[in-house]
DNA sequence: AGGAAATTGTTATTTTTTTAACAAAGGATG
DNA sequence: CATCCTTTGTTAAAAAAATAACAATTTCCT
């Protein structure tokens, strides 16, 4: 597998997700055009990106849902499962963390960073939150691979410099302060005022 | 203004954002390339949406940064402010309130609802929370265009008929649950899950 | 004043992403 | 068994977005 398309990516998450709901409905095959009505895009889109990753479905029948579902974790999983820290525990920290563990993805977040010492030693939803000092420690320790960092946007960039100083390979920002970091570091950030701004703008015409 | 590319939108509020901090430091006129620094992207990109808006710099003094923010402003911005709705009262959602007001953004939500009782009647950040009966009542008298879902998945196609049947014209779901909506209404989907997938897909290789 | 450097505005090119088109295969139907 | 319908896989075209290119103009320098 080369490289696939960024938006190739995030749909075959997707994909992936709902069909694992699917699976325990007792269905096995499925077409790229109920692929698409789940998610609300085309069935050419579904069936460009399952040809990417090289999977083939039977004519007539569809695509086999648990084959399916297999591939795409083998190709967008790591192999051991990769291991997330996340910055900040605040309420946003805390609804992801609370969110990943329903889910029950693969992804496993291990440990917690904050500043306030009222945190510093709780579990949330057995996640166990550290002190920023130990964060080098913990990371190297717990082989942490992916941070997420969900604090003030004043501290943002100075989490970032010990996350990747501390061995970090892929970086999600929630802060709106955009992050500058090395070419051999993912980052991906993601901000709400940005987006709610955008739902204001193209609301108000059609 | 005819109709602006989707990415330009999202990059004029994110100009907006960080060169209203910068006028609070005396700053008057500000370079493309110094924007395209502050938020690592491209001068180019940042002369090319400019252009976009109609707005003109002065060739070696660059933009007026007063200016610009005002002019992102009238574009952006519905006239008297978007007023907003939040579903689901659970971190998320209070993390989203608490965060918008910090902000002082021109948006801002004027309900809250939520399911649990403990929750109604209660108010976070000055936002007061409804019992969900009261939906369309309240988006009704509070002029409210714009909802957010911050519930539990299984309810948010439920809440979004309801949102739409009480006359909002857009849509931000932070639900995974890819919803359907009518062509008039816009709607914006987040999916943390795939953004975590994302990263640590493309954290793995380089 | 004259030339060099910097910076904008805009057009052109390239890349990425989506959408369309359609041949091939397999089953269903009569 | 021949025909028609459905659905896949893939190539081609279109649309959207990013990047590059560059003329024009203002300031700075000598």
């Amino acid at each position: 597998m080369k490289h696939l398309p960024d938006k190739t990516v995030e749909r075959l998450s997707q994909y992936r997700r709902s069909l694992s709901n699917i699976l325990n409905t007792g269905k096995t095959h499925i077409f790229s055009h109920e692929i698409a009505n789940l998610l609300h895009i085309t069935p050419v889109q579904v069936r460009r990106d399952i040809m990417l990753i090289g999977y083939t479905g039977t004519l007539r029948k569809g695509y086999d849902i648990a084959d399916l579902v297999a591939l795409i974790g083998r190709i967008i999983d790591s192999d051991p499962g990769q291991r997330i820290a996340i910055v900040g525990m605040g309420n946003l920290g805390k609804a992801i963390i609370h969110y990943l563990h329903e889910i029950r993805s693969r992804l496993q977040i291990v440990a917690a960073f904050d500043i306030n010492p009222d945190k510093i030693g709780k579990t949330y939803t057995s996640v166990l939150c550290y002190p920023m000092e130990q964060m080098e420690e913990v990371i190297a320790r717990e082989e942490i691979r992916i941070g997420i960092i969900t604090t003030p946007p004043e501290v943002a960039a100075a989490v970032a410099s010990e996350l990747i100083h501390a061995g970090i390979r892929g970086i999600l920002n929630y802060t709106p302060k955009p992050l500058n970091v090395p070419d051999d570091v993912y980052l991906e950030e993601y901000d709400m005022i940005t987006s709610m701004e955008k739902v204001a703008y193209f609301a108000k015409e059609g």
